[in-house]
RNA sequence: GGAGGGAUGGCCGAGCGGCCGAAGGCGGCAGUCUUGAAAACUGCAGUCCGGAGACGGACCGGGGGUUCGAAUCCCCCUCCCUCCUCCA
């Protein structure tokens, strides 16, 4: 959520930012008078409700002195005053809810360095990275590594798509085998790497959250009210699947007022993630490109503003070492103002290169949301010289499994048709050095 | 699913319808003492909103109601605990 005092004072400054996102001018003056009703209303009543206090007390104070009389008079008056504090206040809720549903609507601004831009074509390649040090050459590929990872996984029998498609509809995947072997193993190498290498800082603290949340854990991260078609949502209990850890690792802190000495508060969490790729119909259905469930493990920091940073660059440079570790060609990507997510203002992609299908897959997505999470979910923290402060967040995955497993069926595939794993997964998969 | 008990500040906990934003404790901050620390003692301090400020308002799980006036009385909801039932 944005910051109203922020609106307030420097309404050009934020319609400016939310330009760069494709937002009308408009709908910011829309906050910006929406802002003004509420607190002409909001002084109205309050006059009243001051007005009626002191006349209770001089009821009270009367009735003390017997003065029955007076105490009568001052009642009368003060109930018609209280008549008239109520439909104020009822005007200010009324104001309050319009202004709340807007905000909440309202993704969050930029941060002025990521670039301009309006989509995905805009985004700027900050790097690649590839296993020879080679620059990269899609040509460079022999011939055995570009065949799809679905044909590898039918050639290896790691995935039974028909059967998942006949437990729970197509896009759901079905692991089978070395297949789902090789899944765990990629999660436990992960979260293991995660929750004790401490080479650069402290752990982060290993998580098992529910998957099933409330509609105000969906709200605190900016995935409710607006991505409500995207969701899952068990009617009958009012919970929803949730679409990324993100979602209950940020709600761990919510509603909570932090001591400073405990941020950063470092979270790491493996979890299934359930989305429904609403209006994504028929794109990318082959193998192992998007699904309604898939594996991740996610970092997610809660912080001081000044600490996220680093924090961010933290969770890219673990996301990138696995993917390093793996042997896998990527590209790291700073999103451009028109592409960022709803509540980033900063975000970095990596891309992993599929030889087989012939393109860049998304395995990361490593943001920072400033207080905008903070703000929605009501996480504070204490200040050094008194007072309090929105607390930042910023989270990343590292690694969304499927389409790190298609790239890796295909990068490593064999001319003999098998699939080397890479070393250091091995200890992870059994000591397994291939499939096939 | 059935029965009962509970929810108060950063944490724990007391609280007759007005003198309660709320005792007390812990924790926090500042000071005294100390080479330093601890202990002890003294003092300060809730959170949020509006306002330049003076100041005003809100907040005792959430929402309604009664009343001139509600942490305190009534109703509904949520969550937690105990017992029974069921169960991986």
């Amino acid at each position: 959520m944005l910051d109203v005092r922020r609106l307030r004072h420097d309404p050009d400054g934020v319609s400016a930012d939310l330009a760069r996102r494709g937002i009308a001018a408009s709908e910011v003056k829309a906050l910006v008078d929406l802002d003004v009703a509420v607190r002409g209303a909001a002084q109205r009543r309050d006059e009243a409700r001051a007005k009626v206090k002191r006349l209770s007390k001089a009821v009270g104070a009367a009735r003390k002195t017997g003065d029955t009389a007076t105490a009568e008079r001052l009642q009368a008056e003060s109930r018609l005053l209280g008549e008239q504090a109520g439909e104020a206040d009822a005007g200010v809720a009324a104001l309050e809810e319009e202004l709340c549903q807007l905000l909440l609507v309202t993704p969050n601004t930029p941060d002025p360095d990521a670039p301009d831009g309006a989509g995905p074509q805009d985004n700027r390649v900050m790097r690649m990275w590839t296993p020879t040090g080679v620059p990269f050459n899609e040509a460079a590929y022999a011939e055995c590594q570009r065949v799809p990872h679905w044909e590898v996984a039918a050639q290896h029998g790691l995935l039974d798509a028909e059967r998942g498609a006949k437990l729970s509809g197509s896009m759901f995947p079905l692991w089978r085998g070395k297949g789902a072997r090789l899944l765990r193993g990629l999660t436990s190498w992960a979260l293991d790497r995660h929750t004790t290498d401490a080479k650069d800082g402290a752990v982060w603290e290993e998580v098992r959250p529910p998957t099933l949340v409330k509609t105000a854990t969906m709200v605190a991260t900016g995935h409710l009210p607006k991505f409500e078609e995207d969701m899952y949502h068990l009617e009958r209990d009012d919970l929803w699947a949730i679409p990324t850890a993100e979602v209950p690792l940020t709600s761990l802190a919510r509603d909570e007022l932090l001591d400073p000495a405990t941020l950063p508060l470092k979270l790491c969490a493996y979890t299934p993630c359930f989305r429904r790729e609403a209006g994504s119909a028929g794109r990318d259905t082959r193998g192992l490109l998007r699904s309604h469930e898939f594996d991740k493990v996610e970092l997610m920091a809660v912080c001081a503003a000044e600490q996220a940073p680093a924090l961010q660059a933290e969770i890219l440079a673990r996301a990138e070492g696995l993917l390093r570790d793996l042997g896998l060609a990527y590209r790291v990507l700073d999103l451009c103002a028109g592409d960022l997510g709803f509540s980033s203002m900063r975000t970095f992609d990596l891309e992993v290169w599929s030889p087989g299908v012939g393109s860049w897959l998304e395995v990361s997505s490593v943001s920072r949301y400033g207080d905008y999470q903070g703000r929605r979910a009501g996480i504070r923290h204490r200040l050094d010289g008194g007072g309090t402060a929105v607390a930042s967040t910023v989270n990343g995955s590292a690694l969304a499994w499927p389409r790190v497993v298609a790239a890796l069926l295909e990068a490593h595939r064999q001319e003999d048709g098998s699939v080397r794993i890479p070393p250091p997964l091995r200890p992870w998969v059994g000591g397994l050095s291939r499939l096939g």
